[in-house]
DNA sequence: CGTTACCCCTGGAGGC
DNA sequence: TGCCTCCAGGGGTAAC
């Protein structure tokens, strides 16, 4: 379910209630997700105050006194990934896989797919994590614009859409929010990424970032004492023009939304409004 | 090098 | 009711 949005939602969920805590400890009962869980990782966390929460991409990283000899936590939610503070002593429940332990509260990862990863990198560059280190971009940084899409799309001949989830290019826009993007800026998820002009990568930069920016906003709105990001839609309120609407009427021209398969993934488009 | 295919895993929906 | 197939918001790796 989380794509920049989600994440980026659920860590301003847990900045009011985390940072400046102390951590007990950790409670490991599925080490085997996308990766293994460091087997050491409880003891190495024990007794180091948590500083912040960053976000990459889609990993959000806790910064456990990483410049006074601790490191970060590096925490992703896959594809069903969801996070959520609970008092001490709630007994898990299915999929719980991951405890983080303070002193009065437990954030705790379920995960039913197990696509997520709970990884440990000791040291303050968490920047220089392998996992971390390839990847591209971030869409809502200021030096994302329609000249940086522009370039980064030149002599590329994949469709536009598989080339925005690449994260080695950018970071964050997944399945909803590429088809979602690309509908706001009138362009064809097929058409080749290098034969789109400067004009239209500005449009398209500016419908990435407002549409990620927005649901945020949305999303942020609704989170309160604890971090939700389960099931369901995914654009939080941020109701889908085409995602999952297959066959439903277009909302600017209500020709029927159409659904292909690009790389293994579902794209839902209008092929009247998008060229 | 760029691009695609497959795989990790569980659960829900729909067909029979 | 059960069993089967397909699908799902991610992403690393291997293979073309």
């Amino acid at each position: 379910m989380p794509e920049l949005p989600e994440v980026e939602v659920s860590r301003q969920g847990l900045l009011p209630h985390l940072p400046g805590q102390r951590a007990r400890g950790a409670v490991v009962r599925t080490p085997r997700l996308r990766a293994e869980i460091p087997p050491g990782l409880p003891q190495r966390l024990a007794g180091l105050p948590l500083e912040t929460i960053v976000r990459r991409g889609k990993y959000l990283l806790f910064d456990f006194a990483s410049r006074q000899g601790g490191g970060w936590l590096i925490l992703h939610l896959g594809m069903s990934g969801s996070l959520r503070l609970v008092p001490p002593g709630t007994p898990a429940r299915k999929h719980d896989h991951f405890d983080l332990l303070f002193a009065h509260t437990v954030l705790r990862l379920r995960d039913p797919r197990r696509f997520g990863c709970v990884l440990w990198h000791e040291g303050p560059d968490v920047e220089r994590h392998p996992l971390l280190v390839v990847l591209g971009i971030e869409p809502l940084d200021a030096a994302f614009d329609g000249e940086r899409l522009y370039a980064l799309t030149r002599r590329r001949e994949t469709p536009i859409k598989p080339l925005l989830m690449d994260s080695h290019l950018i970071v964050g826009i997944g399945n909803i929010y590429a088809a979602e993007s690309l509908f706001d800026a009138g362009i064809s998820p097929l058409r080749a990424a290098g034969r789109i002009g400067h004009e239209r990568c500005q449009r398209l930069a500016v419908s990435i970032r407002s549409i990620l920016a927005r649901s945020i906003e949305l999303g942020g709105s609704s989170v309160r004492d604890y971090v939700h990001s389960d099931g369901g839609a995914g654009c939080f309120q941020l109701a889908c023009a085409v995602y999952d609407r297959s066959g439903a009427p277009c909302p600017r021209c209500a020709a029927p939304i159409r659904c292909i398969r690009q790389a293994g993934r579902s794209t839902f488009y209008c092929p009247c409004c998008q060229h």
